[in-house]
DNA sequence: GCCAACGTTGGC
DNA sequence: GCCAACGTTGGC
């Protein structure tokens, strides 16, 4: 099983838009980015994810499940692009800041700090451990 | 609100 | 195929 990070501006969807999308889940649309949408492609259903609010809050605010693997976006007729349905398995007890992530050791290589502006990426099994453990929830 | 970083587009 | 220009993202 393969771990991801999916970012979102949360006055555009945020955690509470997809708690309340319950077990159908919603679909990652709109990611108009090459890299994105490759990693998309490479997720299996199960696989699990962090949410990130980027802009104000900054954090990881909750885990989410692939439950629908990468099928064509349906907000536009460009081919080019696919997305996978993700749904929210749980929130986190503690959000995990940027801050805080960039302060621990074994998180430096993060791509999240790396290149901020990738709004999908991998995970390490390593960094899932850890950040699993700063948020107060069970991998 | 600003600005740096990055990716994409389009002209050549 | 290269590269300058532009638009967007996201941290600060």
């Amino acid at each position: 099983m393969a771990y991801w990070l999916f970012k979102s501006e949360p006055s555009t969807w945020g955690w509470a838009d997809q708690v309340a999308k319950g077990e159908t889940g919603e679909e990652w649309d709109g990611v108009r980015n090459y890299q994105a949408r490759n990693f998309m492609r490479e997720m299996r259903l199960g696989d699990l994810g962090f949410f990130y609010h980027s802009q104000k809050e900054k954090a990881v605010v909750g885990i989410v499940e692939v439950c629908a693997e990468a099928h064509p976006d349906s907000t536009t007729d460009d081919d080019r692009w696919d997305c996978v349905d993700i749904k929210a398995v749980k929130p986190v007890k503690t959000p995990v800041t940027l801050d805080m992530i960039k302060a621990e050791p074994g998180l430096d290589d993060m791509i999240l700090v790396k290149n901020s502006r990738l709004s999908v990426q991998p995970v390490s099994e390593e960094e899932w451990q850890i950040i699993c453990r700063m948020a107060g929830v069970s991998a």
